[in-house]
DNA sequence: ACTTACGGTAAGTAAATACTTACAGAGAGT
DNA sequence: ACTCTCTGTAAGTATTTACTTACCGTAAGT
């Protein structure tokens, strides 16, 4: 479920896309203009950050406004929050003591 | 740079193993019997995790105790957290007045 | 109606990668 | 010294995947 979600944020492109469409949703177009990538691999990346639940769109006639949709980031805010909390804190420091690196 | 602690923690085996590490920092083996790949594979795992600074290694004896590093996952939860503040606050509200999914 | 712009998908390819088995080295116990 | 256990790496393979070009459908302007 959020294997999606990390698996298209690990890609540097698709997360490029998403940080540019974060910032100002846009349409596929002027995106690929921003990108070293052709328009046809922008429009893929953004059909995976879609299922990804990581992107909205909406159309406006035959173009598509895509936009940034907090819902993806969530199970990876929580996983990584839980994680902060629970586990590091503590295994820490007790192996800091004599770890010299 | 953080590009590599994206790459690591997208495969779910290898996140799966950085979680165990977490939960309870362990030798090669125990690792590898708690999950459903070689040896081997954890070996070559915990070397993109060390890579990654996701975790770190102490030696003991021809043993070596694998633990869970914050530092890896630091740039990460920066990114997270600046997205989540400065991007997606703004723009999500204008987008879901019309949109019905 | 015809053209033009925009965008999604198909097909194909080159590169990355997660896994396996086989091999080699290094420390602990007898 | 010899063996046994634990581990990292080499070599090879099958799958995934990020990209390209080519094609097709759809909405807007004249």
């Amino acid at each position: 479920m959020e294997q999606q979600a990390w698996d298209a944020l690990a890609d540097p492109t698709r997360r490029q896309i998403f940080e540019l469409v974060a910032k100002h949703p846009s349409h596929v177009q002027p995106l690929a203009d921003q990108l070293p990538v052709s328009r046809p691999a922008v429009s893929q990346h953004l059909k995976v950050l879609l299922q990804a639940g990581l992107v909205g769109a909406k159309r406006e006639g035959t173009r598509q406004i895509y936009f940034a949709d907090q819902r993806g980031l969530a199970g990876l805010r929580r996983w990584m929050n839980e994680f902060w909390d629970e586990a590091l804190a503590n295994y820490q420091q007790e192996f800091r003591e004599d770890e010299n690196d």
